[in-house]
DNA sequence: GTTTTAATTTTTGTATTCAAATTTTATTAA
DNA sequence: TTAATAAAATTTGAATACAAAAATTAAAAC
């Protein structure tokens, strides 16, 4: 699929609307309508659903057709523990190499989120979130790590973690539990920023579960 | 792609040649050439061959057209990395919820590879070691753990180590690390198990960088 | 003989077409 | 009215067709 070609477009369009929540999971996505609305032929509809089909963004009925993929309750729970693998993973890995640039970065990303809270950003502090995660797995410096964490659904969990958080006191804690992971990792303490994230990560999953 | 459809054939044809190394990377896959070869329409290859690529088994030039994925010297580390963070991260999650059947179904999968190593039967011993760490793998109970594990390349990776497996030594190294993993595991020993799997796995990287 | 250029062939990207399967709607019988 | 059946419409799976792009070959110029 050449960058530039019909199908391409309708990759990055449809998958865009995906992973934003605004094609709900579950929905079939027929490939006339699409074609009509990108403005592409059937064929390139079908390639783009099928490519993300490969990664497991879209899944097919036992009758054919494309479908949204749907989170169940069984796969919140297995994302968090995969979240879990892979971002205490990142932390082992990155720990002999993380520099005082790279604590500066993750502890911009925390005030950011505090003032974005502070003035009632709520969306703006979920992207901050995402983007504090993305960052500890990113700081590995290992792209097949961070590939698995995107082809992970875990920007369909965060979605969900999103609407998890109501009250101020969720994000005044999801603030707190970041900035102790940095303070470990700024210590070089594995073990206490292991156990920090871990108990991050799973009041995000009761959260979701709660909803 | 229904189960049963021209693409979903062609698919799961050129897979399993890509897996097991009948296909060398780098190879350019004519989409006219398969569909001859499998006696369906160019369109059901491009399907095919369009899903790989959602899988990362396949890439595109950038004037277009498909090819087998090449393993660089820093794909090899990276997927050793991420082997690490997933095994362990296995590990970790099965301690709790492993029972004495699957210390034996890992014992099991030793004494073959022992057996078929004294037997002089090094390709099936090869199985056996990645059947080994699949075993691994699936004892987490999480199915997107396995889908990560899997759509990592580490098939690729290793074909590559079986390569690397030339001497006798070798082969005894691999059944004695192996041993140790799973007496580890009988013991609840988490720390010790995980200590004797990086040892295992950093040698197996070692082996395929002296290729 | 080598390098450029032009012509030819191959290969891909995309649209169109058509039949089979599926879904929806309408009709009939209970 | 509800359930069952039949008819119509929609939707998909798959082949074919065709133009544009790329690769290969042949021809010409140096």
């Amino acid at each position: 699929m050449k960058e530039d070609s019909q199908a391409a477009k309708a990759y990055n369009e449809i998958r865009r609307k995906i992973l934003v929540n605004q094609l709900k999971p579950g929905l079939r996505l027929k490939e006339d309508v699409w074609s009509k609305t990108i403005g592409v032929s059937r064929v390139s509809i079908r390639e783009a659903l099928t490519r993300l089909m490969g990664e497991n963004l879209v899944t097919q009925g036992e009758k054919g057709g494309f479908y949204v993929k749907v989170l169940t309750k069984d796969d919140v729970l297995e994302i968090r523990e995969l979240r879990e693998v892979l971002e205490i993973g990142a932390i082992r890995l990155s720990l002999k190499r993380l520099t005082s640039e790279n604590i500066k970065m993750l502890e911009k990303i925390c005030d950011d989120f505090t003032s974005m809270v502070k003035q009632g950003y709520f969306n703006g502090a979920c992207d901050a979130d995402m983007k504090f995660h993305e960052m500890l797995i990113k700081l590995s410096g290992n792209k097949k790590l961070f590939n698995a964490y995107f082809s992970s659904h875990i920007p369909l969990f965060h979605q969900k973690l999103n609407e998890a958080q109501e009250t101020l006191n969720d994000y005044e804690l999801t603030d707190k539990e970041h900035r102790a992971i940095v303070a470990a990792l700024k210590a070089k303490n594995y073990k206490k920023a292991e156990d920090a994230l871990i108990k991050h990560i799973s009041r995000g999953e009761s959260a979701i579960l709660d909803l």
